[in-house]
DNA sequence: CAAAATTTTGGTAACGTTCCCATATAGGTT
DNA sequence: AACCTATATGGGAACGTTACCAAAATTTTG
C-alpha cells in the first residue's frame, strides 16, 4: 500500500538515490546496464514519481486556475476543453471555480486559487471593473492572469483573447436587414460586461446607418439566463412594441426569448426572426435552430492556455491581445 | 516577487521556524504576545503558506480526480457543483478529465490522474466493464474510487451513488399510460451502460403488465447525443412504426428526437408525447418543456464527495451504495 | 530561596526528488 | 608503470513545513 519511492529503489538495487534519479531523468552520466536495471526495478516494484516533491523543489504547483461565471451552459465547457488540450499534456492541472455572475464570489475564488498556489489564472470575468484592484494585486504577486471572452478595462496590462464583438454584431444586423427585417429588437446583455456594450454599439451603428434605429427596440436585462431572455421577450410583447426580429446578446437569452414567443404561438422565423452570439450546441438543439455568430471556443481556450504558459515561462514577457475571427452561421431562425 | 516563507519570518523576527509554525497552526504552546508579533509580520510581509510542502510531508496531494464522459451538457456540471461544494472548503482541488464516451480515453485519463497523484477519484464511467481491471488496480494501489450515475458491475467493491433507474422508468411509463398513451416508443441508451438496461427493463415491465409491449417500439442507439436522438426518431418514422409517445433514455436523446419530429411538423404533445430522464436545464429550455425524471444532481455530487472523503480518511472503511430518490416532473411535452 | 512544575522556545529530522560536488573506477596515452 | 582523462557512482543540501525532543525561561510550590 505504501508508495514506492526512489529510496526504496536505491535500497533494493544497492545503489544511491542519485544514480536512480539519473536513470529516471535520462542523464547521460550513467552506465546503460545500470539504467536498464533501474528501469526494470521501476517496472517490477511499480514505482511512480511523486510530482509533489518536484513542485516543492521548483516552486511550482503545476496548477492553473480557471475562473468563470458558470459551467451550466456549454460555453465554458468548450473553452475548458481547449485549455485542457494544451495544458494536460504538459502535466498541468486545471482547477475550476464558478462565480455565479457574482463579483464577490469571483473575488473569493481568486483568493482561493492564490491560496492553492496556482501558477497562473485564466478568467472570464463577471463584472468589468469590480475586481480590477485584485487582478492587479494578483499579477503584482507574480501570478499571471489571462482574460478570455469578457475582458477588463484596458488600463490592466494582461493578455487577453476574445472576438470582435462590435463588428460581428454589425454583420449579424446586416444579415437581418438583408433578409427583409426592419424592426430589429436587441436583447442586451448586462451593462456590467464590456461585450454587452460592444455588441449593442454594433447593433446601433448599423440600424442608424439604415435609418431604422428606435431606442424602444433595445431591452435591458440584469443577467443572461434563459429567464432573462424570456422576460425580455415578454416585455416587448407586453409593451406592444412592434418587432419582426430579435438580436440577442447570447444564445441563452435568445432561447429564453424564443420559448416565450413560441408559447404565445408567434411563429419563428415567419413572424419573428432570431439571431445571437453562440459557438455551442445550444444553437442547434433548439427548434428552429438559431442563426448565430459562432465563436471558436475550443480554439479560444487553446490560445488562452498558450498565453498563460508564455507568462509562466517569463513573467516579464509582453502581454498580448488576441482577437479571434468568428463565423456567422445562418440557420432556420432567420431563414425561410 | 520571491515568495515569503516561514524562514523569512523567522529571520525577520529573530525567532525559530518552530515558533513561527506554532503561531500559524494555533498551537497552545506559544506566548500570546509572540503569536501576535508573528501574525502581524505575516500581514506585513504578505506571507502565504505553501500547501505543496504539506502535501509532500503528509503524502497527500489534496487533489481529487473527476472522470466523466463529457462536460458539454449540464448534467456533469451540476454534479461537479455538488462536489466542489463539499471539497473546496476543505482545501481539495478537483481535476477534471473528459473521456468522450471512449473507454480508451477513460483509461488514459485514469492513468493520468494517478500520475497526478490524486487522493481519490470520482467517476461516471463510459463503459460498464471495459476498464474494470484498471478500476480494481487503482483501488489496490490505495486510491479510492467512487462511482456516480453509471456504475460498474457489482463484483467491484467500491462506493457508488445513483438513482433507481428501473423504478423511476416504470413510474414514467405509468404516467404516459395514465395520460392515455398506448404506443410508447423507447429510445434506448447504449447497451454498454448499465442504466440503459435498467431503464429499458422498467419500460418493458410496465408495458408487458398492461399487455401493450411491442419490441418494434424499442430503438437501439450507439450513443446518447442529440444526433442519436434525431436518428432514432427518424428510424421510427421511416419504418412507419406507429407511436403516440416516446420515452427516451436521456434528455439529450429526447431533445434530438423532438427536433426531428418538429421538423416533420409532428405536434408535441398532441401527436407524440415525450418524456425522459434529466435533472438539468435542458428539460426546460426547449419548447415544449420536457416531462422528466429529475435526478438530484448537485446532491449526487455532494454525496459522491462525501463518500470519497470517507475512503480517504480510512481506506478500509466499508464501501457504500447510495440510491437517491428522483422526482417525476410533468411538463408540457406530455400534458395538454 | 531553592526546587519543582509549567510554559515557551530552539534544533532538527522528515517528506521525495534533483543537482552540484566529490570520489572511485575504467580506459587510454606516454 | 605512471599519469591523465573519461565515465560512473555516491554524498548531501535544498525546496517549505511540522512534529518531536531537548533546552531555556518563567511561574508555582514547599
Amino acid at each position: 500500500m505504501k508508495r514506492i519511492t526512489i529510496k526504496d529503489l536505491a535500497k533494493h538495487l544497492l545503489l544511491s538515490t542519485s544514480t536512480i534519479s539519473r536513470a529516471l531523468v535520462n542523464d547521460k552520466n550513467i552506465h546503460p546496464d545500470t539504467k536498464k536495471k533501474v528501469l526494470d526495478a521501476v517496472e517490477k516494484l511499480g514505482y511512480r514519481p511523486n510530482p509533489t516533491a518536484l513542485n516543492l523543489k521548483y516552486g511550482q504547483s503545476k496548477n492553473i486556475g480557471f475562473v468563470v461565471p458558470e459551467m451550466i451552459t456549454p460555453f465554458t465547457s468548450k473553452v475548458l476543453r481547449g485549455i485542457q488540450n494544451i495544458l494536460y499534456p504538459l502535466g498541468y492541472r486545471v482547477i475550476i471555480t464558478e462565480s455565479d455572475e457574482n463579483p464577490l464570489i469571483e473575488r473569493k475564488n481568486l483568493l482561493l486559487l492564490e491560496e492553492f498556489n496556482v501558477d497562473g489564472i485564466i478568467i472570464n470575468l463577471c463584472h468589468k471593473s469590480y475586481n480590477q484592484d485584485l487582478y492587479q494585486q494578483i499579477m503584482d504577486r507574480g501570478i499571471p492572469l489571462v482574460f478570455f471572452d469578457r475582458i477588463p478595462g484596458k488600463s490592466l496590462d494582461a493578455s487577453k483573447v476574445m472576438v470582435n464583438d462590435n463588428i460581428k454584431a454589425s454583420l449579424m444586423i446586416e444579415h437581418l436587414i438583408d433578409t427583409g427585417r426592419k424592426r430589429i429588437a436587441h436583447i442586451m446583455g448586462p451593462s456590467t460586461i464590456r461585450n454587452s456594450t460592444e455588441r449593442a454599439m454594433g447593433y446601433k451603428r448599423i440600424l442608424t446607418k439604415h435609418g431604422i434605429f428606435d431606442p424602444d427596440l433595445m431591452v435591458k436585462t440584469e443577467g443572461a439566463t434563459f429567464e432573462h431572455g424570456r422576460s425580455a421577450a415578454q416585455q416587448l410583447v407586453d409593451k406592444k412594441i412592434e418587432f419582426d426580429s430579435i438580436f440577442a446578446f447570447t444564445d441563452t437569452l435568445a432561447i429564453g426569448a424564443m420559448n416565450y414567443l413560441l408559447e404565445q404561438h408567434i411563429k419563428i422565423p415567419e413572424e419573428v426572426a432570431i439571431a445571437s452570439f453562440s459557438g455551442t450546441e445550444l444553437a442547434t438543439i433548439v427548434h428552429p435552430q438559431l442563426t448565430s455568430v459562432e465563436q471558436p471556443l475550443v480554439e479560444m481556450g487553446e490560445i488562452a492556455a498558450g498565453l498563460v504558459l508564455e507568462k509562466i515561462k517569463d513573467i516579464e514577457s509582453p502581454s498580448k491581445t488576441i482577437v479571434m475571427d468568428a463565423k456567422l452561421i445562418y440557420r432556420a431562425s432567420t431563414l425561410g
